[in-house]
This record gives structure tokens, C-alpha cells and sequence, in this order.
DNA sequence: CCGGTTTGTCACGAAACCGACACGGAACGA
DNA sequence: TCGTTCCGTGTCGGTTTCGTGACAAACCGG
């Protein structure tokens, strides 16, 4: 189930944290904390936020070993990290970005820069979910007004669809499980077939070709599914 | 024939353009550069950079106006950039993560750190471009759109093909054994015949000379095969 | 409550893929 | 040169994987 972004927050001190998910949650996104970095390895596994927050100094786990692992993952690989720092010596910075961090950003920070940083970050790996505009090829998907077109004709789907189109969209030419796409597409907790997925390509691949074009829609035999 | 990432690198100084340039060039990268506002648009049109380096001060139009500009257009939207600031102040950065813009460094930043924040965009944009991305020669292979081109044109390879092509180009000229790459490609505690490798490799030695070109598999007797 | 829409499952056929075998030819050693 | 070993490949039966039509249950707006 597709709902709003999920930031995962990672800070020692616990007014930060109340801070940080007050306004992250004043911005329309989902909050979840984590006090050290074991917790918050543990918790980017088990929610798969949309985007961390981490902060450098942590008991225990460093930052940077705990961003070191979260790219180490397949499983959160992709989920760009914020690295959030007191120190402002650039050697550090450059550390951070090397370990794989995708952003980073200096203690004193304004709210304002942070969120426009965390909406920056969340806009390229989950383009939907803040109301872009997705085009790839003929196709355009604007989310936000819940309508798909191609070649300038609109396109009937039913939601399922619309969000695995959503999910191809965001990421063209990738291959998707069949485990991915349930995960992504019908939520982590639900039981279907795996199946279910095939006859769900095939429905909207019908669509698809509704007015004439070819197939979008590429099966990777063994793999999973792609678009184009 | 995928190249290296091409990097659009926009000042008003030529020095800066110079060094900006040879340190891109340096990394492995390519680089090309344009002196005003107007120039970056069009260039961003036309070449399609997969990240965009931005001065804020620039003659005619302003860095900031041109990052408007470049998000506006679907051709360009998704091309992450950067933006190079003389400004430090806080506003100017939140200013510029709401039009669009991907990541800010300020003046004065370090080479180093500079680099660092290229790939790490690249990283994000082009993931397929440096990283999961296998070349050999003439060779191309996207691990994660499951892709594999000679030449440009692309190979039709079934499952088993496919991973045994992506174990040769793992370690080009490595030779393997057929008990390697049982173990590789088919799995550890699979049972099959040893001489099955052989016929796979008749396989893919077909897909690859589909269109022509030579066979790129060498059989190295008594040992098993090797890529080159 | 009702008619249309959406959804998950199943079953069946088609296509792709796989592994084994067998035979012929190439490479090698003496 | 000759015998032996190793490799290339055409063929074939069996298996896996996919695509899709059919259907009943769930859902939903009115």
C-alpha cells in the first residue's frame, strides 16, 4: 500500500528526536525514531523508511558504521541517508559521502533548510509520493491527480494497477520480483499469491495497449518484470 | 555504447571552468561547460547531462533561474544539480533545494568534497551508470535491468546464460572451472552434470556471435573457460 | 440494497528453458 | 602417426515459467 513517506529518525537525545518527527510530521510525512544505531539498523529493516535521518555522534554504533551497514544491505541499500553533523570540518563530510551517505548537513541546521533537504532526497527516490509528474517514454503518471495518459490519451486503471505502474515509473528499465512488487504495490503484511502479480501485468499491460501501442512491459523470465 | 557520465559544468569564470573541468575529467568522468545561463539551458537540452555543476552568480540569467528553468522542462527535470555558491547564508540555500535543485556546496569548498557530491548524485540518478553496471569490451551488461548489449545490440539470453556471462565479466580473463561456475552460476548444493556447462556455454558463445562478432569465450583445455 | 468495478485464485495451454546424451571432431602426448 | 582424452553441438524429453480467460468474492458509491 502506497501511503505517505516514511523518515526514520536516528538521534541519541530525545528532544531532538520529539523535534525532528513534530515538524517532519508537520510537512505531511511519517515519522519513526530510533535512539542508537543497532535500534535503527534494526528498524530500517523491519519499516524500510523512505529516507534516514542520522545523526553522527551515537553511543554504540557510530554514524558513519551505521550508514557503512544500511549501504552494505541490499535490502536498504537504496534508501538515502542524511547524515546530520555538529562538526563542520570537511574531511568528515567528504568521509560521509564516501561511506555512501546521499546527504549531509551541519549542526546549526535550520528546520527549513532540513526539510527542503529531506524533500530534496525524497523527491528522486519516491517521485510519487510528493506529487511529480513521472514521464517515461510516451507515458505520464501525475499522481497527485491520480491520472495516467499515453500518447495524450488517458488511461483507465484500477488502483492496483495505477500504483504498479507508479512503482515501474519510478524506476525505468529496473527489474522487479514478484516479491518486490507485492511488497512495494500490496504492502509488506499482506498474503497473496505470487501470482497474482502475472495477472495484474497482464491487466495492465491490456490497458496499456488499449489505443494501439506496443508493449511496455518486459518479462524477465526467472527475474521479475520491467518497464521498458 | 554507454560512456562515461557527462558532467555540465556552468561558471562564468573560464578558470574555474578549466580546473572544474581537468578534476571531472580526472575522476574518470566527462565534462563539458558552458559560460552563461542561457548556454547551460540549451547544452542541457541538447546533451543531456546526467548531472549539472551550477555557479549561483552568473551573468544574464541567474543560477537560480536557470535550476527553475531546467526543472520546468520534462527533458531535464530529472538531471540532478548541484548548486556552487559564493553565499553561505542559510536563505539562499533553502531558497535553492525549493526550486529543484538536488545539492548545494559552498564557496569555499574543497576539491575533494566536491567530487564526493558529484557521485553521490550520480550514484542516485544513474545507478546503473557506476556501479551495476558490468563493460567488457564490447560488452555491456545491467545487472539490474537484466540487460545485456554487444555493440549495441542487445542479446537474447535465457536465466542461466545470463549469470554465467555476468560471472565472466566479473573478473574478465579469469578462467573458470567448470566446478566454479557450477558453483556460481547454478548453485551450491545443485547436482548436474559437469559436461552441462559445456552446453551452456555453446549457448551463450551463440547469442554472443548472433550478430556477428567474434567469440569472446575462450576454452582453455584441461581448465575449464575464461572471458577475452 | 443493488449494479458495476475491482480483486485474488485457479486451471489450462503455450512457450521457454534445462539437462542429459551421443556423436564427431579437435587437441594432445608419445 | 595413432590412440586417447577433451570439447562442441544437434537433438530430445521433461520441467518450469508465463499469459490469460473464467469465476466468485469483496468492495463501493449511490
Amino acid at each position: 500500500m502506497v501511503q505517505s513517506p516514511l523518515v526514520l529518525v536516528v538521534d541519541d537525545e530525545p528532544a531532538q528526536r520529539a523535534m525532528l518527527s513534530y515538524n517532519i510530521e508537520a510537512q505531511g510525512l511519517r515519522a519513526i525514531t530510533a535512539s542508537d544505531g543497532e535500534e535503527a539498523l534494526v528498524l530500517a529493516d523491519e519499516q524500510r523508511p523512505d529516507v534516514i535521518l542520522l545523526d553522527w555522534m551515537l553511543p554504540r554504533l557510530s554514524g558513519i558504521e551505521v550508514c557503512r551497514q544500511l549501504k552494505a544491505r541490499t535490502a536498504t541499500r537504496e534508501i538515502p541517508v542524511i547524515i546530520v553533523s555538529a562538526r563542520s570540518e570537511e574531511e568528515d563530510r567528504v568521509r560521509g559521502l564516501d561511506t555512501g551517505a546521499d546527504d549531509y548537513i551541519t549542526k546549526p541546521y535550520s528546520v527549513n533548510e532540513l526539510m527542503a533537504r529531506i524533500k530534496a532526497n525524497l523527491r528522486r527516490v519516491r517521485p510519487t509520493s510528493i506529487g511529480a509528474v513521472l514521464e517515461v517514454g510516451d507515458l505520464r503518471l501525475d499522481a497527485e491527480a491520480h491520472r495516467v495518459f499515453r500518447a495524450d490519451a488517458e488511461l483507465r486503471l484500477g488502483p492496483t494497477e495505477f500504483r504498479l505502474l507508479s512503482t515501474f515509473m519510478e524506476r525505468p528499465g529496473r527489474v522487479w520480483s514478484r516479491e518486490q512488487l507485492l511488497d512495494r504495490v500490496w504492502g509488506r503484511d499482506i498474503y497473496v499469491d505470487s501470482r497474482t502479480v502475472d495477472v495484474h501485468i497482464g491487466r495492465l499491460r491490456k490497458a496499456l495497449m488499449a489505443s494501439g501501442g506496443d508493449n511496455p512491459i518486459r518479462t524477465v523470465r526467472g527475474a521479475g518484470y520491467a518497464l521498458g
